[in-house]
DNA sequence: TATCCTTACGGAATTCGTAAGCATG
DNA sequence: CATGCTTACGAATTCCGTAAGGATA
């Protein structure tokens, strides 16, 4: 039994076990992974893959039972690496932030720009996606940190900090009709075309909630996964946008007003999620610190602790 | 990093840091340990184990916090193993079993005659040793259960269940003062040369917590590790014994007359332990079945995957 | 027929024991 | 000086890519 037998078992059943693939993912050849895969198998004395003819088509019983062990190894693994790292190179390193277009873009502008003051010898790198994608990036290993508004506590293999809350705006062209409107309603903004987020992103599903609520059904007629592309098309004039407020900015978008709207819609909470039982090197954890500062640290590093050490050994 | 490194590492450990006991104790040569650890460490970037000149005195600070990742990982392995056997060769397998000689003589002779006959192909290993040796040995990975009276509890590394309850009595040589008396006391048995276990067995600490309790200091002229040993002095007319009940047989131990003695003992309850963490085939499951009978099966399953399973992936 | 997996072959890389060297207590 | 660790060397083993073969959809 080695590594590189679990790896590829792991990857197999990640790359719809498509050896091919896992190949390609692991810079391989095909020949070499399918022949550790059967050492594999012969060393312990069970099929892992089901196959038909000579193709894998799932994990058989056993394989499912193995493959959570295989992961939580090869886990512990990177674990070990990274612990070693964070003596031998405290502040050096590398951090894999997976994120949306919005909290790249606008909100993790400030708290990128402290991390990388305190801690100028780590590489910093932003992976973009959507919610379910970034969650995924952080289960898998892909990424150390996922930042998004949706979808991180649905991931089974997440931990989750509340980070800040926001609200979302509506925004017009200068001149329209709501300027004046002393008050937003829902059924105000109901009346016009809607330009907003995709359905996966951003707080969308508090948009929609809050009309559906109201029985009210808005005529969104364009979305987008970021505000830039929605300003742009608010600013051509296709309708009135709702995107979130911290994405609006007086001085840069000079042809746009921004009305208050934090009474219409519920308020988003933008999270953080790590993968449970990984190490996070203490530069993760204080860029953790930096996102929830009102977390005190210590509290944070037990909560992950919980996952990685909680075998009692 | 292979698990070659990683089971020498642990084996460095549990040797007290000298390489040539590694060597000996995992069959290959001492250069070739000395070889892989420091490939290891260089891999890693940081000394796992303390040095003063040529020879290892202990572990680095970052050597304290890697090797409980590395002994789990080399549990995982196992379990792997364990695992997959479970489903190539259901009943067939190797049960170890660490226990006192008590235990093994008399308490569990039924149990594994249970056990046999539902199991034949399993190889079951009887491991003796006191009740630390008996932990340890479970704890190391070398038995798959530990019974004892004792220490189980105190070992952090174990899960325990509870199994049968039993009493002390004395025993005394036919036709012996003692066995017209109508119901012994603690001051009784005081005025008598007293032959029973070995501190650490069986037990005794109830006996000694007994006599404390009422200020007596009692006569203990031998002491012995099992029963056999002791009625054989007892018969030899060195003294009065006390032994557990379970371990007199009135057929065989003709010479020998049992008093009961359960109001003056606290009950001793002997429990079985495993591993923490450390997956276990379906014939291990039976035997502490069977040890525990009122406890059912499904109880016991959920305890132990709680310690195997609990990481979440 | 295009895709995918297995297997034989052989060069390359790794592994591991022997033996010599050196440090410690 | 006995014990214990490191290192150089070289034989043995293992690894892994190429390429051919066969199975599936």
């Amino acid at each position: 039994m080695n590594f590189n037998q679990l790896k590829f078992v792991r990857e197999a059943s990640r790359q719809d076990f498509n050896l091919t693939e896992v190949a390609n993912a692991v810079f391989v050849t095909q020949s070499g992974v399918s022949r550790k895969i059967k050492e594999l198998e012969d060393e312990l004395g069970v099929e892992i893959f089901q196959r038909r003819g000579k193709r894998l088509t799932g994990l058989t019983e056993p394989g499912k039972q193995l493959l959570p062990v295989v992961e939580r190894i090869l886990l512990d693994a990177e674990n070990l690496r990274r612990m070693a790292e964070q003596f031998a190179r405290e502040d050096v390193g590398r951090l894999d932030v997976a994120t949306t277009h919005t909290q790249a873009r606008y909100a993790l502008v400030p708290i990128i720009k402290t991390f990388r003051a305190r801690f100028p010898k780590v590489h910093l790198a932003l992976h973009q996606g959507n919610p379910n994608q970034v969650a995924d990036m952080v289960g898998q290993g892909e990424a150390d940190i996922a930042i998004a508004t949706e979808a991180l506590d649905a991931h089974p293999a997440l931990v989750t900090f509340p980070g800040y809350r926001w609200h979302h705006c509506v925004i017009v062209p200068a001149g329209h009709d709501l300027e004046r409107a002393s008050k937003l309603t829902l059924e105000m903004l109901a009346e016009y075309p809607i330009v907003t987020y995709d359905p996966q992103f951003t707080g969308r599903s508090h948009i929609d909630k809050a009309f559906a609520a109201k029985g009210l059904a808005p005529d969104v007629v364009i979305t987008a996964m970021d505000a830039d592309v929605i300003k742009t098309y608010v600013d051509a004039g296709f309708g009135i946008g709702i995107v979130a407020s911290i994405a609006f900015d007086r001085a840069r978008d000079q042809h746009l007003r921004q009305l208050e709207s934090g009474h219409l819609f519920e308020a988003n909470t933008t999270k953080l999620g790590v993968r449970k039982g990984a190490y996070l090197r203490n530069f993760a954890l204080e860029f953790i610190h930096l996102f929830t500062p009102e977390l005190e640290r210590a509290k944070i590093q037990s909560t992950l602790k919980k996952y990685l050490a909680n075998r009692d050994l």
